[in-house]
DNA sequence: TTTTTAGTTCTGCAAATAAAGAACTAAAAA
DNA sequence: TTTTTAGTTCTTTATTTGCAGAACTAAAAA
């Protein structure tokens, strides 16, 4: 495969991952950024790598770029003697990502609560069924850190068995 | 407690949980709307009740009722000899609205896992990284049916308690 | 048959969002 | 000290979104 080809392929894919991001409500340049994080080679990219690939400008690659940031989806790196920022998907701390989905969780859950002793008692099948969807909440707040842990644990094993095959 | 008192209360909180939507991305009236349900009651509400209550046009109303009934968030009853439609949050069903969140999470870790074929082998610690992000999307799409299921295992057995209490 | 009801869809406007480009800033290099 | 670099922030413009009100539709009631 040529490098020509390899370069439409990858354009293609952030491009679909732009898609799927859309749908979750990004804004229109983060999902495309995100993508190109995710099949950046090497995974650093520099401030003006960025907006070359894009084809957009600084500033709307600044303000995605901080958004973006402000998703722990990515970070960036910086080296001595050098100014430029080196930016990279955040792969090493993704589980983030979800911990933040689990706050805002976490407020909906206390909003419920709230709204549930507001209530009277006068439609008890009401609120036993409000009571079920805040204690489902309550389930997943508690369960999503146990799962996390599960994923970290796999992966130390998994280096581990790296390690010994090396 | 007054009536009247009562009201403000309830309009105070249809306020706060339509900001905690605001938050996640709602559209404006959808979040108030929401709250307007999970506070409703009797439970139950038809189209002019809404429109009286958030003060908004018929036109938004009645886009916003299709928004959260895409979102499996409310649906609604009819009654024969009535044609009105009688609103309700989804108590029975919320879980729909998670399983419909595991439907985007499966379409991304999809598209993540076809970037990682398109990648090369060239920086295999970032590739392994990339692997693991998969793989904890994987695990929350594989767990979170079990979590529901948890849940609703409880649901039951609370059920026949209060009948047992009765 | 005409009128009322219960919404939906269309039209136009207002507000919010997104982006480009210019102006700016702070640090480093010349 | 001036210039370049690496971005950020501000300003303007274009696009999108959200909403109100009017026009419309389909069923039921009169």
């Amino acid at each position: 495969m040529s490098t020509s080809d390899n370069l439409k392929l990858i354009q293609q894919q952030v491009e679909k991952i732009g898609i799927v991001c859309d749908k979750d409500g990004f804004p229109p340049l983060a999902g495309r950024l995100l993508g190109f994080m995710i099949l950046a080679e090497p995974p650093h990219k520099t401030f003006d790598e960025i907006v070359a690939f894009l084809n957009a400008s600084k500033s709307a690659v600044s303000n995605t770029l901080k958004f973006l940031e402000n998703q722990k989806m990515i970070d960036y790196t910086t080296f001595p003697g050098d100014r430029k920022r080196y930016f990279r998907l955040s792969v090493e701390n993704w589980s983030n990502v979800l911990i933040d989905k689990m706050v805002w969780l976490k407020a909906m859950q206390e909003q419920l609560t709230i709204a549930l002793k507001i209530r009277t008692e006068e439609n008890p099948e009401f609120n036993e069924g409000l009571r079920n969807i805040i204690e489902l909440y309550e389930i997943v707040i508690e369960e999503m850190p146990l799962i996390i842990e599960k994923w970290k644990k796999r992966i130390i094993k998994r280096k581990q068995i790296n390690i010994e095959n090396e």
